[in-house]
DNA sequence: CACCCCATTGATATCGTTGTCAAAGAACAT
DNA sequence: ATGTTCTTTGACAACGATATCAATGGGGTG
């Protein structure tokens, strides 16, 4: 029926100790006996039983992605991209919702991969900011690979995207498009990508001799109502932005709300950029203006590398920084 | 270290096959064991090692999902409730993506199913849609449940929403706001959804005594792109219709897009519903009316329903229709 | 009372892999 | 030639559950 190790064993004479070697990619294996096997497991469609090898070498072959994060595009990319880099290792992957601000998290967290021998975890925003928490698996002696953290911590495994330049080069666009009152909309403040975004922006605004206004600086949580209310605020100054860039897209499309109900046009009474290139940046109208990371293969290779570690393939272990992509779209206009 | 059946059937003074009758409530235990055993079972903490029952029942307690849709909110839903039904049952998923497209389909998944020992499948729209592709899982004897399946056999596991009912009673209340002038467009050919809604509609619409004007009826396939499309035909016509329906709210998204290109103001000028009340619905302005489907709910329900099947819980395993609420926002108004 | 039946229970083999440990042979140094 | 080390290989146990099949004992029947 189908094909054990004793099968492949047979077609290449030699022991199942040595087919279980080569599939392994254990050393000490000739290379003559290591071809003659892997001929055998092509021949034959060889496939390693997971559930044996898990309980013989007590891994599960599951990783786990723990969010707490609403934005739902965001999660199935990140989701998409680990699932493409499992498939190919024989590896799994369980959702655990989190919760960031209970109390329980770090023990909660611990007793689910324990409870289910879980090999190693993705963590993504806002739980990569979360220091103590991070410290608390390291404790534990449990792997883990981050997405977004906020110390590029060089000893562990993460990847990152370049949030600063990008958000200094919206700004130097938005700018270039003339611009000179320019607002900002600040994400979650527990989110490092909030600050580097914001100092992205501030740099970008300073180096091109352009004074900002305080009061066109409002407080967000990502959230489309806190960009709402903060465009309601903006919009009640004397004086009103002719741009503002918000450090998200949902926030932006709570700006855009606020201003065309304040009988604001967008771009031509106000130009809008957002952050994340989500589908809403182009199903509103205007489309936003907007940053796209590469999300999928940010967290594929996320998930690689804590794979590549387990695995013992030192060379493949690199955490990276990603580059992120400018999108220009009709919500900015030039002055 | 870790509690084994071992453990379990010292601690109850039963042997480790008595333990392993009860955790799997097989038939004939005595009642007086199967508490002893249970409180022993809870007393150490044991939980049974998914690896070795998997290896020697040749169960995966893996379930897949298969899915061929660009929207990533309702991906995202269908995805929770599924791992909410999985957590409690020690079931595991993994996400495949299909391309309903493909000619290789049918052989694809019985192929992957195959490899990865996979126990069932849950099928979403459009593949639910599928008739031969079904029947081929059949025909291999392959375990599935269907969300929102386009013939309900009675034999196999579904689940559905009243489609066809949400779609009546929201034409009715467009027609309610005074609106007789409606148009409609329609979904994705190939959903049974887009058939369902587009019925409910036409009925509603008959059995008030309206006429419906073919011109404001139009195909779409649920991308915002054919919403914009639609749209941008209809403000063609001579006369335009005083409220529009689309079959989803992206598409609905892309219709107000058009409007506003036009200068149509929402609602003033025109009216709006769209359909699954997606992320968008209130992230746009004015916030969309809407159809609310527990997509949640109905993916938790799918799943459980083929554990149930695989477990011999007979009596949990029911199909089942679920209702949905209707969500009037700002984008219907009262003529 | 002897008999059989059925519900309940347990001893042991088994699933398909990796871990342990030892053996065989090659390579090198003395 | 001999001893030492290192590389390569295999025999067998073990992982933690379920399957098979036989044993036990209480209850009903003739």
């Amino acid at each position: 029926m189908t094909v054990t190790i004793k099968d492949v064993s047979k077609d290449a004479a030699v022991s199942i100790k040595t087919v279980s070697r080569v599939i392994n990619n254990e050393a000490n294996v000739a290379e003559t006996t290591k071809e003659k096997v892997l001929a055998s497991v092509k021949k034959l469609g060889f496939k390693p039983n997971k559930s044996a090898q898990s309980l013989r070498s007590k891994k599960s072959y599951m990783l786990a992605l723990l969010y707490d994060n609403p934005n739902k595009s965001y999660l199935a990319d990140v989701q998409s991209g680990i699932f493409n880099a499992c498939k190919s290792t024989g590896y799994n992957l369980v959702i655990q919702e989190c919760d960031y601000k209970s109390n329980e998290l770090k023990t909660d967290i611990v007793k689910f991969v324990e409870d289910f021998r879980i090999d190693g975890l993705i963590v993504t925003p806002p739980l990569s900011d979360m220091e103590d928490f991070l410290q608390n698996l390291d404790n534990h002696e449990i792997e883990y690979s981050v997405i977004a953290p906020s110390t590029m911590n060089p000893e562990s495994l993460h990847v990152s995207s370049n949030d600063y330049e990008a958000a200094y080069s919206l700004t130097s666009e938005i700018i270039k498009h003339g611009h000179k009152d320019i607002g900002f909309i600040k994400g979650h403040p527990k989110h490092s990508a909030s600050h580097l975004r914001f100092n992205g922006f501030v740099d970008a605004i300073k180096n091109n001799g352009i004074h900002s206004n305080e009061q066109w600086i409002k407080q967000g949580n990502f959230s489309f109502k806190s960009g709402f209310d903060a465009g309601v605020e903006i919009f009640h100054s004397e004086k009103i932005p002719t741009a503002i860039f918000a450090s998200n897209d949902s926030m932006a499309a709570g700006i855009m709300k606020s201003a065309q109900m304040k009988g604001l046009q967008v771009p031509n009474d106000l130009s809008l950029a957002g952050f994340d290139d989500s589908p809403i940046a182009h199903q509103i109208w205007p489309a936003l203006t907007t940053v796209k990371q590469p999300v999928e293969k940010m967290a594929a290779h996320a998930a690689k590398i804590l794979i590549a570690k387990f695995d013992g393939l030192a060379e493949q272990t690199k955490s990276k920084e990603f580059k992120s992509e400018l999108i220009v779209r009709e919500s900015l206009k030039t002055l």
